[in-house]
Parts: structure tokens; C-alpha cells; sequence
DNA sequence: GTAACATCCCGCCATA
DNA sequence: AATATGGCGGGATGTT
């Protein structure tokens, strides 16, 4: 339990290979989260480590290898809270005995313990979540549930919490979820400030941002503009397919097009039409990765007019075409589920 | 790769 | 007087 006034150390298990955008954004927000409470003169409430359970590669959302990790197979700090990022390690290591023993040993020895994504599977894997309730990734809900049976496996749910466990649906990377804690922990007040600042560190980056473009819109909840632009984004977010001009969005929420577009950005950070695009890569990224469907399916669900506009945004944006971008993110060994 | 075409989006200014 | 809105022009960017 968090308890004001000691450090509450949190441990992000990463399980290689992973997706380092997971852990460098849960690391950032807790980092964040201290900053602020630094500011007003009081102790920083975090402390952040990251451990890795496995040898293996930590890459970028792109596939670039950046760090390798050497696993920590011996000791492990004390932790609070445990948080297991997911990632195509996590969905693998279900197999392997060793690391679930690990796993094992240190939940039992951790009073609060979280699953990011698809992190609930080595949990899973552990037994320790025998009859509780669980969320997971969208696209894996049927496979973690087939898997291990005696789970309750709440395909709807964002974030589920029972007894000492929690897990997160986890669409948008672990960032969420962290914010999730630190509101649990320090008030949502806190939380709201913290993603404000984060708003400000995911845009520094430029060009591409990895991040959840969501997430950017959720950040700046508080602001008037957002009230307004809140339930658009969203359904912006599950109605990809439909005709996203300014002008029809613009006239969705009663506004003149270019004031839309002006209020739009001053709230959410980015035009538009910018918006839209960035949705739109984002969600046949995942698309290409989760489902089995043809190149010009996806391109049409997701808002594409032609593959090859896809295909030429896919070149923009993130350096690849969509078909090597879905051969090189593809699980190996993993059974596709059906959608 | 190029070309024609469409859309976006920002500065500027009148208006409310 | 100060602020928010809406229309217009056109260069930049994206789409076909």
C-alpha cells in the first residue's frame, strides 16, 4: 500500500524482447510525479527502478534494438509495486518455467502488483491469478482466456483491479496505467498535472511521436476546450473509417471549420487534420500487427481511401510500407486469433 | 517519379 | 477595450 510520507519504491519488469516505449513512458511519469512533489518542498514519493527478468533485446516501437539487457535472474530490489510491462517477451515467456518461478517468488513478496497489456500473461502463468478477474490487451482477451481457463478474463474492462492485482487493457502503452497509480497514490489532481507536463516532454521529441495519440487529447482533461473535444476524439478513435475532413468534424460539434480547427489545436496540440492522420497509422499499425487481414482491408478500415495512401503514409511516417512493417512486427510463433 | 488535384492550416482582418 | 468567432487567401502538405 502507498503510504504518504515513505518512499514508495516501484519496480518495472521488463521482459526482453520488449517494447522500451512501455517502460520509458511509466518511468517518465513517475519521474514526473516526483518532480512535482519536489517542487512543493516535500520528499519525492518514488523511487524507479527498472529490472529486466530475461536476456534479450529492448526495442523501439519501430524495431530498432536500442539497449540489451543482461536479465536479472539474481536479486531483485525490494519493491511496493511491481508493475510487468508486456510485449512480445511477455506473451513468450509463459514457456519458460524458470522466469515464471521467478515471477513467482517476487509477486508473493510484493503488497501491490500490476500488469501493463499483455504482461498478464506471465502472471497468468504463475497460477497467482487463479479465479481472480483480468484484463488484458484487446486482441488477446480470447488467447489469455483459452490459456488459462481459470482466469476471468474481462474483455471489456481498461483496467481491473483484485485484491493485490491489477491489470490494464493497456491499448495505449503503460503510461496510462502509471497515471492510473499516481492517481491512486497522490490524487487525481496530481495525476492530471503530471500527464499535463508529460503532454509537454512527449512533444519535445518531435517528428513521429510514438506515443498515444490518445493519450496527448486525455492529457489536457481540465482545459474547457477539452470538455468538448473529448467525446469527438473518442469517437473520432472508433469511427476511423468515416469522413474525417475539418469540415466535417467541425460541423459535428457545431463550430465553423476554421474556428474548429484553430480551438482544436489549442486543446489538443496538433491540427486536426494531423490528428486524424496520426489515428489513422496508429491504428493499422495495430491492425497489421493483431489481425490477419489483407493490407487493403486495413487501409479501408482504418480511414485509408486507397492502400496506396496508406502505403505512402506508412513511407512518411514511419519509414516502411505496411507489409514490411506487418512482416517485421508479426509474432513469431504465436497462434493469429481470429477477428 | 511526376502531375494534377484536394485538403489543411495559418496569418490577416472584419465582425460580434 | 478586449476577446472570441468566421471568412478569405494561398502556400504547404497530402491524396489520387
Amino acid at each position: 500500500m502507498f503510504t504518504p510520507g515513505h518512499r514508495h519504491r516501484v519496480v518495472l519488469l521488463a521482459i526482453p524482447p520488449a517494447q522500451a516505449i512501455d517502460i520509458v513512458g511509466p518511468l517518465e511519469v513517475f519521474a514526473q510525479a516526483n518532480a512535482q512533489i519536489t517542487a512543493r518542498g516535500q520528499e519525492p514519493p518514488y523511487e524507479t527502478t527498472l529490472a529486466a527478468l530475461a536476456a534479450g533485446p529492448l526495442e523501439t516501437s519501430s524495431g530498432v534494438p536500442m539497449l540489451a539487457s543482461h536479465g536479472l535472474f539474481g536479486r531483485m530490489p525490494k519493491a511496493d509495486t511491481l508493475i510487468v510491462s508486456g510485449g512480445r517477451g511477455a506473451r513468450l515467456s509463459v514457456a519458460d518455467e524458470r522466469l515464471v518461478a521467478r515471477l513467482r517468488t517476487l509477486c508473493r513478496q510484493v503488497p501491490r502488483v500490476v500488469s501493463i497489456c499483455t504482461g498478464a500473461f506471465p502472471l497468468a502463468a504463475t497460477g497467482l491469478l487463479d479465479g481472480r478477474r483480468v484484463a488484458t490487451h484487446w486482441a488477446h482477451c480470447a488467447d489469455l482466456a483459452a490459456r488459462f481457463p481459470a482466469l476471468e478474463v474481462d474483455a471489456d474492462a481498461i483496467f481491473v483491479s483484485d485484491g493485490k492485482f491489477h491489470s490494464s487493457a493497456g491499448v495505449t502503452a503503460g503510461i496510462d496505467l502509471a497515471l492510473a497509480l499516481v492517481e491512486q497514490d497522490l490524487g487525481r489532481d496530481l495525476a492530471l498535472s503530471v500527464a499535463r507536463h508529460l503532454v509537454v516532454f512527449l512533444k519535445r521529441p518531435g517528428g513521429q511521436s510514438q506515443f498515444s495519440t490518445h493519450l496527448m487529447m486525455g492529457a489536457e482533461a481540465g482545459t474547457h476546450d477539452a470538455d468538448r473535444f473529448n467525446s469527438l476524439t473518442a469517437w473520432i478513435a472508433a469511427n476511423l473509417a468515416e469522413d474525417l475532413s475539418v469540415e466535417a468534424l467541425a460541423h459535428r460539434v457545431a463550430m465553423s471549420p476554421r474556428n474548429f480547427a484553430r480551438r482544436f489545436r489549442a486543446a489538443i496540440g496538433t491540427g486536426p487534420g494531423d490528428y486524424v492522420r496520426r489515428l489513422r497509422i496508429e491504428a493499422s499499425r495495430r491492425m497489421l500487427t493483431d489481425s490477419d487481414l489483407p493490407v487493403g482491408a486495413v487501409a479501408a478500415r482504418c480511414g485509408f481511401g486507397t492502400p496506396e495512401t496508406m502505403r505512402l503514409a506508412f513511407q512518411r511516417h514511419l519509414r516502411v510500407s505496411p507489409q514490411e512493417f506487418r512482416e517485421r512486427f508479426r509474432l513469431p510463433s504465436m497462434p493469429q486469433l481470429a477477428s
